[in-house]
DNA sequence: TTGAAAGCGCTAACAC
DNA sequence: GTGTTAGCGCTTTCAA
């Protein structure tokens, strides 16, 4: 900048107020000084910028779970919605749950990621304990969980599906097409998104006078669900219906039913997942879930965002938006389910 | 940090010289300044020691599809690895085409990140044209490419898989398991990635006297691959195998082979892709593919990462792996596949 | 509308 | 080992 102002005769000063779109700065000035610019590819220094206006534009996103489909498709909605407010997303990727060697690394990177002072940190996961919120609060950077339910100390912002309410629906769902023996199958243990999913199969199992019975698959993978369903599925009293904690966790589930245990479905077996993956549509799987309404919520997102870029306290949200049941083959109502409904328990 | 001096009775630098390695400082004084920092919070100003240092520890990373599943994966990777040698990742992602609506705002996003001024940006996308490659080379800052093959102006490095190579091994996977009519199914038109396993197909083709057939599908996706088999495979003389430039494209055209056309898999046509993507391995796909050398390609790129963050020109790299051929389901030679080759042509 | 000058938070010479 | 000083590239008062 200093060079570009010497050649131009100017202080660096009216360069600098060239680049800021409500500077003083004569019209024909500054389109002298942004032409010369473009033409030596000159951009002023975003840390430079940063430090004085104490302004980064960084946003700063953690993600847990990479091989989750449902984080790959949120993040980069996400990370399209931040390109068009003028941000740039410094990215953070954690692997596995809590108390994991690898979660270390994790809070580890996030003290990193504050460092280089971002407007915000978002997180986009089921996990991160509450360290990681303990790190942004020291360091006075607001936090947003997008797809997870804080812990009732934080003060922290959240944008969620209603997990308990699309979870109820899903239950109601498999006992109208004839369950009788559901099961939930859980995920990551201490993960918010997993309790509500859980109470709302428990609630509604409640309500319609059913034994419920669940197995923690442990992970929001498709390994868990693979275990999961090979632990269940086998004996005499299996269970006829599956709720699975996301997606992931189902087709895992799914597919094992399907091809290890020889397993029809839907006659043999109801599954219903969570969150509508694109996996989920593939005529092979037409798992029938919950689609979690991520438009939505990342119109929440940069509605929590825009005081924040604009230097002012975020207004502490607790925002839970109601998903859409999509039903698929895979809980299909059947001859042979309709003639088992018919004529119930002997 | 001004705080910090004060409160302990000492000078900036001292504070500054706790947080250095190999700084000259005595053992007590560091760990008297480092206690009371975690006590406060404290970390240095990362934008402060960048503008200083001239080294941010920024890796920009540009990443065109998410939604095709093969570059969440090798983004965790690489997020993974970056995290270990100390870095934070800045992520820009870029829909679609070059020429698409949506380039332009790669564009500007690739711009708004090189104005951080990271340590180099890596490519890991098989778009993104040239003006890339030359924002980056205006503004300094080292480019490699990972599983895209620079044209041939640029100075960037390339870390790639054999594309050729193992385009070349499946097309004879394919034929040696009594292809007749194989087919290619291309995506997107002008990536390196889709010219390259391309070109491996062309050849074995030539080499064994079979006349090619193949379909632009335009985009490495699961509806690009759905419309590809709708085009391809009706008629009489419609191809026996198909070889994809990606799993996803295969996923979508083996999904409507199946459940929209009819036809049997491996029975009636083979099909085959390119990464290895997990679900590839999913039993009802059961996918024969080529799968990349992602840790090897993550190798690279870290060694080649080395010289960079110490500030020395990197090592101008075209390196290209191997992958490996793993054999699935969908092209395994069943009783009747059998027959026709040992009985080929009446 | 422009220029001069101060300073954001930190590091790196250089003295001591 | 530690303090002093200058300055990274920019924005932003304040005067002109």
């Amino acid at each position: 900048m200093k060079d570009l102002a010497r050649e131009l005769g100017m202080s660096v000063a009216t360069v600098a107020r060239a680049f800021h779109e409500g500077a003083a700065i004569a019209a024909e000035t500054r389109a002298l000084v942004l032409s010369r610019a473009a033409a030596l590819g000159y951009q002023p220094n975003a840390l430079a910028r940063g430090m004085i206006t104490r302004h980064t534009r960084i946003v700063g996103v953690v993600v847990s779970d990479l091989h989750n489909p449902f984080y790959p498709d949120a993040l980069a909605r996400l990370s399209e919605a931040l390109q068009q407010a003028g941000c740039n997303m410094m990215l953070v990727t954690g692997g596995g749950r809590p108390g994991h060697p690898k979660a270390g690394g994790e809070m580890a990177a996030l003290r990193l990621l504050l460092s280089y002072q971002p407007e915000c940190v978002i997180i986009l996961a089921t996990t991160l304990s509450s360290a990681g919120a303990e790190a942004c609060a020291a360091a006075g950077t607001p936090l947003l969980y997008l797809n997870r339910f804080p812990a009732a100390a934080t003060a922290a912002s959240s944008i969620v599906c209603d997990n308990a309410g699309g979870a109820a629906a899903l239950t109601r769902h498999l006992l109208d097409r004839g369950a009788r023996r559901p099961a939930f199958i859980g995920g990551l243990e201490d993960s918010s998104t997993q309790a509500e999913r859980r109470s709302g199969f428990l609630s509604v199992c409640a309500e319609r006078g059913i034994a419920p019975r669940e197995h923690p698959a442990g992970a929001f993978s498709y390994e868990a669900g693979q275990e999961a369903a090979l632990a269940l599925l086998q004996g005499p009293e299996a269970p006829d219906a599956l709720l699975c904690a996301s997606d992931i966790l189902a087709l895992g589930a799914l597919e094992t039913a399907r091809h290890r245990l020889g397993l029809r479905v839907p006659e043999a077996l109801l599954v219903a997942g969570f969150d509508d993956i694109p996996m989920a549509a593939w005529p092979s799987h037409a798992l029938t879930t919950l689609r979690q309404p991520l438009d939505a919520m990342l119109r929440a997102a940069l509605d929590w965002l825009e005081p924040v870029l604009a230097g002012l306290p975020p207004a502490p949200a607790l925002i839970r938006l109601p998903g859409t049941l999509v039903a698929r083959g895979s809980t299909a109502v059947t001859t042979m389910m309709l003639e088992e409904q018919e004529c119930p328990t002997p």
